[in-house]
RNA sequence: GCACCGGUGGCGAAGUGGCUAACGCGCAGGUCUGCAAAACCUGUAUUCGCGGGUUCGAAACCCGCCCGGUGCUCCA
């Protein structure tokens, strides 16, 4: 079964597959590295993620290009104020960015590709544009988009712009443009910014010339999907359509994948409405990466996402469950044989969940055949009907929905950490949650000693003297867990 | 104003013509346990924003209305 997605070009769900039957290109817009990502951009990036990720666990090969945009009007503005070059400026929050993605275990495209890399590229389109008669040279040197050349403007967007009256809206700023909806392809450098010197003039690339310049070097004239957040979609991703598609005259991209805004307590995340959120900030409050992470790709990329502080909680109890499953499965001791009613519940998980994400990626969907199949084998290990090649038989389920998903391993203690020592170098650690930071002062071995200790005490019957070691390490966060297999403990 | 999306239990959310309306979280009761935790069981929407209509049959299709959100400008 094929995967269908939904596609903005065509407004419906197509077939997604390589179209020269080898690896899928496609091409996603990354971050403007001005500033420390936050949660909406991460949530097309995760959604991204689960595309690719998926993709791959279906054995289709991908080639990923994410842009970075590394010159645009606010790192020129504030790496000015800073008093540093934009690279010096810009080089920071990549790096950040980086980071961040590797926190919330989201794989790295196979092509990274800076703006200001590529300038020649760049250069070269604006120069073919010219000479297909879709670009112009404006009195101050900038280089438009000539939007009349193209007819097709406005076919991903579904914007009729036929009827829209030139003159209407007139920036002050852009005042020699043939017609005010005329864009800006490269922009004339202007005194003490940052510019290169060109065949075409000293300046500077317009945004959207990047990525259609960048995505035809590594992927070809036509690939097959281009990815991005639904603000993209006009006029960034539909300005790449008229500039690409006016000089090959091909198809650009196939297939468009658009991932919807977030919204934060349900309105808008904005700096000025005090509902702002990067990642650092999560989880300097505490909120574990794996809970972020299964937060926003939970609810399928095409719906608008209401992030909230309630959801990070639950999401974190839905992974404690899925978490304490596979220990017990892994440490349990399981008689050797099957049980043929798990085994057809584990195929029928592993096929259902496949099922949904090809439908659309529905994430909300895929979950539930993984819940339902916990439940099966938890139930059958009580009843000791759960023998050793069933264990192995879900686990492989569990491995597999941990590719698209990736948040049963426990990979959490890296991300926090590294946000706590990011906050100390950078001042931030009045926003450390105070009980962040007293679970940090418990080390693994000193649990596993004080577990010990109260072992030792439960087997004397001096309950009270184990009873206060347990509370002593809940209120660290530390909750255990007696079994027949022994005493498990684990970080909340 | 124009356009688009959504309104399903206490919360998140799947389901777009026909099985008892998934799944997760939460809550209540029970089993297990020294007590917990974990796990399991039972209960948590006779009903899908409201009003009409189509149909043998609708949460799902059509019309109207109400509410929420988003886009039309830089934004993931």
């Amino acid at each position: 079964m094929p995967l269908r997605l939904f596609n903005t070009l065509t407004g419906q769900l197509d077939e997604l597959t390589p179209s020269d039957g080898k690896a899928l290109r496609m091409y996603a817009c990354g971050p403007t590295v001005y500033d420390y990502g936050h949660i909406g951009n991460f949530r097309t990036f995760l959604q991204v993620d689960v595309l690719r990720r998926f993709l791959l666990l279906s054995g289709i090969p991908v080639r990923h290009v994410m842009n970075i945009t590394d010159v645009d009007d606010k790192i020129i503005r504030n790496a000015a104020a800073a008093g540093v070059s934009i690279g010096e400026y810009t080089k920071v929050y990549e790096k950040a960015f980086f980071e961040d993605l590797e926190s919330l275990r989201v794989e790295r495209p196979e092509q990274i590709a800076r703006a200001t890399e590529h300038i020649d590229r760049m250069v070269q389109l604006v120069q073919k544009l010219a000479a297909a008669g879709a670009a112009y040279q404006a009195e101050d040197g900038s280089w438009y988009f000539r939007l009349k050349a193209f007819p097709e403007y406005g076919k991903l967007s579904k914007k009729d712009l036929s009827g829209m009256e030139d003159g209407a809206r007139v920036d002050v700023d852009e005042y020699e443009k043939d017609s005010a909806r005329d864009f800006a392809l490269w922009k004339a450098a202007k005194p003490g910014e940052t510019s290169w010197d060109t065949a075409i003039g000293r300046g500077r690339p317009g945004w959207h010339i990047e990525c259609s310049a960048m995505a035809m070097e590594y992927l070809g004239d036509s690939f097959d999907l281009h990815a991005g957040g639904e603000d993209l979609m006009f006029p960034h991703h539909e300005n790449e359509i008229a500039q690409s598609e006016s000089v090959t005259h091909k198809i650009f991209a196939r297939h468009w994948f658009h991932v919807r805004f977030l919204l934060v307590d349900g309105r808008k995340m904005s700096k000025s409405e005090g509902n702002f959120y990067t990642l650092r900030d999560l989880l300097l409050k505490g909120y574990k990466a794996s809970s972020i992470r299964l937060a926003l790709i939970s609810v399928p990329y095409r719906h608008q996402f209401n992030f909230t502080f309630d959801g990070l909680i639950e999401a974190a109890a839905a992974i404690d469950r899925l978490r304490t499953f596979t220990a017990r499965l892994k440490t349990g001791t399981f008689a050797a044989g099957e049980n043929p009613e798990l085994q057809a519940a584990a195929l029928e998980a592993q096929a259902d969940y496949i099922a949904a994400l090809n439908n659309d990626l529905n994430t909300a969907e895929a979950r539930a055949p993984i819940f339902d199949l916990l439940r099966a084998a938890n139930t059958a290990i009580d009843q000791g009907s759960l023998f050793a090649g069933d264990r192995d038989a879900i686990l492989a389920v569990l491995a597999s929905f941990d590719r698209v998903f990736d948040v049963i391993e426990d990979h959490d203690a890296e991300p926090t950490r590294a946000a706590l020592a990011w906050a100390e170098q950078a001042g931030r650690m009045n926003d450390v949650a105070p009980e962040l930071l007293a679970r940090q002062g418990l080390t693994d071995e000193a649990i596993d000693a004080l577990v010990a200790e109260r072992t030792t005490a439960k087997k004397q019957r001096n309950f009270a003297r184990a009873d206060q070691i347990r509370s002593e390490l809940a209120e660290k966060g530390i909750v255990i867990e007696d079994s027949k297999d022994g005493v498990r403990w684990k970080r909340k």
